[in-house]
DNA sequence: ATATATTTATTGAATGATTATTCAATACAA
DNA sequence: TTGTATTGAATAATCATTCAATAAATATAT
């Protein structure tokens, strides 16, 4: 069963199908982490959602654990390409950069429950913990670097010496990561827009001049 | 091999080990979790650990998965016994209250990484996750209730009305969920006393007048 | 006290279920 | 026809659970 041919002359109209095997495999792969669970994710169960035989994802992947890891890589590059944007926009304002990480982080393409339920699965499995550490570290500790200097210039701005941009952003990023899990266990409680309001108003409160 | 007898006659001194097959069980099975993660876990290494036979740890906890989730009660019961102390504590004022709370959310025994380990294993696990909650849930929602009710004592204190005592607590919580989650990943830069001071500085921050 | 019976604790080997992986066979495309 | 994509059944490994056998503790009788 081949989605997308290869033919050059097709229309786009033609294609009727769009995800190459590939993708439906890590796409049925986030969807079944979040649905059942790392531990009871099988390759039978990810290869029925994908509609394909078991045996091709195995052939596809080479093995059950780079599929896996396939799907957590791809989650960890979208969110990197997504903050990378942001940073690289040179024709914003400090305070509206953070207006913009707020959004990006809290979006319902990167905060979706699926991908968070992927993220804290191999987060807290220890068997990946090697494995997660090579494929988010760097780009974590990018984000880091780049969150804690946009603090500093807020700091700068408004001639504040008391405070430290490290401790802003770390406090930031953790709660970042405790609002993530609490959008995967309360949804109800913890919509987007609860979320983002309560790191608003963190910033509102550090910030009070440049937030208001 | 019996480890406690129960002859009342026994002098204290003779009893070289303390604790019964059921303890050490469930130590054996958090630092398990801890170690290899709640998917590698088997029996078989709990039941080393804890030297014991696997056989015997099957027929003692019945289950495998009640072994499991003993481990967790376990971890809650004493989280619960400790803040549940200060909150019942009458001799204290709320600024001291907010300070001990803290003090108890990253001490040694409440935040070691092994139990933290346990927490987001199951917490993460959604084959746990109807337990996770029978178990946790209540007491999560008697924590969250009485830690808004101290934030509300401290703002009516201050006069302070702009602020919502709800939005102050569920900050705080995901606060300590995110930072328990890089004590586990990070201990080096996230230690005990790195977190306590961002958490310290949070409420100092809210409550300038208070926290001083 | 001592011997014997009874109950309780503990073992470890056998069983059965689950599941990743392999691979020969088949379908499809060029 | 030749090469590539895909299947699904067979294999082998892992592991929870069971249970008959043994050991230890306690109760009872002498």
């Amino acid at each position: 069963m081949r989605l997308v041919t290869k033919n050059k002359d097709i229309s786009s109209s033609e294609q009727v199908e769009l995800s190459t095997n590939h993708q439906k495999l890590i796409d049925a792969t986030i969807e079944t982490i979040a649905k059942r669970g790392l531990g009871e994710t099988t390759i039978s169960h990810v290869a029925q959602a994908a509609k394909v035989s078991q045996g091709y994802a195995n052939f596809r992947f080479k093995s059950k654990e780079n599929l896996l890891l396939s799907s957590l890589k791809f989650i960890s590059d979208e969110y990197k390409k997504s903050w990378g944007k942001i940073f690289e926009d040179q024709n914003i304002i400090p305070k509206e950069r953070v207006l913009k990480i707020i959004e990006n982080d809290f979006s319902s393409k990167i905060a979706s429950r699926n991908k968070i339920a992927v993220w804290i699965a191999f987060y807290s499995e220890v068997k990946f913990r090697p494995s997660y550490l090579s494929i988010c570290q760097h780009q974590d500790e990018i984000y880091s670097d780049q969150m804690e200097k946009l603090i500093q210039e807020i700091l700068d701005e408004n001639k504040e010496k008391n405070l430290s941009a490290k401790e802003i952003s770390e406090t930031y990023l953790s709660m970042v990561d405790g609002l993530w899990q609490r959008i995967l266990f309360d949804p109800k409680v913890y919509s987007h827009e609860f979320c983002k309001k309560l790191v608003y108003n963190y910033f509102k409160t550090v910030f009070p001049k440049t937030f208001s």
